[in-house]
DNA sequence: GTGGTGTTTGACATATATGTCAGATTTGAT
DNA sequence: ATCAAATCTGACATATATGTCAAACACCAC
């Protein structure tokens, strides 16, 4: 047989396509671009995924499952609560230094068909690295260890100073930087203000 | 004549253009759409912006200038520096709770080419209403009624809070509100944490 | 009405996208 | 070596996009 051998041509079309995804975005990158840049005939490209909407769904997986696993096993650790935060938000930015534009395409994503890409997360254990973060969370709260914030502030704060940088990332370099070099290290700066924001909100201390 | 009279159908033109834009984006938006909603026909929306792209800069010139004008205006005045910010967020919360989709549009048009979006926006006083705000807060940090803060570090920690709830607004939608409706209420609850961070940012009392 | 200006349109040229399919080619088991 | 299944490809069908143009149309001055 062979066919269910050969995911070596798979996977390659499957990084090659995040890659060209997650520079142009979905509506940007065509068939052609991807079978191209693999150096396969387009053809192919359907032969292994029907459609340019499986492609994605191939795609956004492997994108999800690359992150998802780590931060379920930090957050389950035993240590202070905002040290957890910090670790995760080390794994988030290693990832996203990596590969600067996957915050746009999840955004690009998020407006054009939510319920699609909540779907597909579904498929690889969302809902539980969910439910634990929302229980840690609720538990140090209970205990008097943070205080009580609703679950959406804090989802707006974590995720809106984590994400804006990278989708403003063109006009952030053009304004205010000498060279696309820097944007790493003032990623870094930026971390130790996230923190500060959220320990703002969330610690008793103050 | 008559050619320089007719800028009411123009005025619709772009009226439309702006709603589908930001509804659908730039690049999912036609021309034929455009037309077709308008109820005219194609060509002569080629008539009147001869290409996609002019098409484009009069629709962003229009947004801009919605916003900029009051915004300058609301920073000139002679009132406490957290006062004039509080109204500036009305300002920006009142426009994208009619038009959501304005932040997606913009930061869509960020990562499509930053240059260009930088070059219209220069044509409509852009860089002084940005030198109005840069020297109005360099005054405040010297007289030491704001701290310190690098102007980069503001511009993210305001701009990422304020657009990312409507970057995700399907995605909070649906994690965290029942109903669409509730949306508008949760901007507006939204505001006082954005304040909240700039005041814990920026001034000195804590 | 005639003529000129500005405006609108039907038809065309060109480019690029997705998806299908029959047939060629490779591969592995026998 | 032969056969069948898996893999790959050239060619086709279809759809949709932008942009151009010559010709039709509307309107006003004269």
């Amino acid at each position: 047989m062979g066919a269910l051998e050969n995911n070596e041509l798979e996977q390659q079309i499957i990084e090659t396509a995040k890659r060209l995804f997650v520079e142009k975005g979905f509506v940007e990158t065509s068939m052609s671009d991807i079978a191209a840049t693999v150096g396969i005939n387009r053809p192919t490209l359907h032969y292994y995924f029907r459609t340019k909407d499986r492609m994605f769904q191939a795609v956004f997986s492997s994108i999800v499952m690359s992150l998802l696993p780590r931060v379920r096993e930090i957050m389950k650790r035993d240590i202070p609560f905002m040290e957890r935060v910090s670790m995760v938000l080390d794994e988030y930015l290693v990832r996203f230094i990596e590969n600067p534009y996957i915050p746009k395409f999840i955004c690009e994503e998020v407006q054009r068909d939510v319920n699609h890409l909540l779907a597909t997360a579904k498929e690889m254990q969302f809902e539980e690295t969910f439910a634990i973060i929302k229980e840690g969370l609720q538990s140090e709260m209970e205990a008097g260890r943070l205080k009580t914030v609703p679950l959406h502030i804090l989802f707006l704060t974590f995720y809106g100073l984590l994400l804006f940088p990278l989708l403003s990332k063109n006009l952030v370099v053009t304004l205010f930087l000498k060279e696309d070099s820097e944007f790493e290290l003032l990623l870094w700066e930026w971390k130790q203000y996230i923190l500060l924001h959220l320990k703002n909100l969330l610690c008793v201390d103050g």
